[in-house]
DNA sequence: TAGGATATTGAAAGTCATTTTCATAATGGA
DNA sequence: TCCATTATGAAAATGACTTTCAATATCCTA
């Protein structure tokens, strides 16, 4: 995670640049964001609001994520449960993803290889990267082991990333 | 791209070791997802199967993409444009993705790099890996070009992938 | 080959996360 | 303070996808 404060004061000035007002919602909503961490959905962010100032829109924090991913503060996510989650970027650009697709847990990995490698197809292909996604699916070791002693239990259909059979 | 029988009859096993049936239906779909390539939408395969049968419902090929999919034999995938593709399996785990945030393009990229790291990090977290998904995202060498000489025209707002300023 | 249990189909209705609409309210520069 | 502009929340809309259900097709068994 980074320092919240540097996200919430970033936004600010998007704000500022932009021309755009910085209503109260916006504020809580921002600062909430930023002090959530990783992987955060636009209902559990609503939620957690919700505590301290009721008079909040769902709304509006759709509205705001979506202004925090324009700013490039936010970055958007799907992890196959059917809903989007969040992370404040810089987060976001330093960690990949193991998503078991049985009981649908995430872990977090990082590998400073992709970088590099990133870099590389970036240059050879003139593309500008401005954020990357690796998703591994699978199943992760209880799952797997379970797996191995009952197969085929049709288990959890998720919307992404359906059990295969290759390997990587 | 794989040849396409293959895949039609590995779905043929798969029914078969399920105790499922094979409609006319179903057949024709199946024939029709390996034969259509890459990144195909249901609604996509759905136009094209309707020229040459056209009492067939988009609810049958969401079903079948289904059983592809538990099957291990179509991967899906979301590019930010709101909703699912498939791939074929096999040519799901040779490629990767750039894609353009601001006009949506599509790029295919391969990497053999990417192969032994997915490797290594399953071995370190004992996860047996199914499926993996490495998508850049960005701007393409002419959005970027563009984007240089007129900056913040808040371009295209895709569900996935907004444009942020950092760097991979 | 007929019978029949079971799987499959298409249409219509339902879901559900997310977006849009619209009238009202807040922001912030002059 | 005035006021153009932006933001808000509630409710309605959207749209991809799923479920329901009655009718139909498949294919195993006798």
């Amino acid at each position: 995670m980074i320092a919240p404060d540097s996200g919430v004061q970033g936004f600010a000035d998007y704000l500022a640049r932009a021309g755009l007002k910085s209503p109260r919602q916006r504020e809580r909503i921002v600062r909430a964001f930023f002090a959530a961490g990783r992987h955060t959905s636009a209902e559990e962010l609503y939620r957690q609001i919700r505590l301290q100032e009721p008079c909040i829109g769902l709304v509006t924090v759709y509205r705001t994520l979506k202004l925090l991913r324009q700013a490039g503060l936010a970055t958007e996510r799907a992890f196959g449960d059917g809903y989007a989650r969040f992370d404040p970027t810089p987060a976001a650009l330093t960690h990949h993803h193991l998503i078991c697709t049985r009981c649908g847990m995430v872990q977090e990995f990082q590998d400073k290889d992709l970088r590099a490698l990133g870099r590389k197809v970036a240059r050879s292909l003139r593309f500008t990267i401005t954020e990357h996604k690796l998703e591994l699916y699978g199943l992760c070791r209880d799952c797997g082991r379970a797996e191995r002693d009952r197969p085929q239990p049709n288990s959890r259909t998720a919307r992404i990333g359906g059990r295969g059979e290759a390997r990587l």
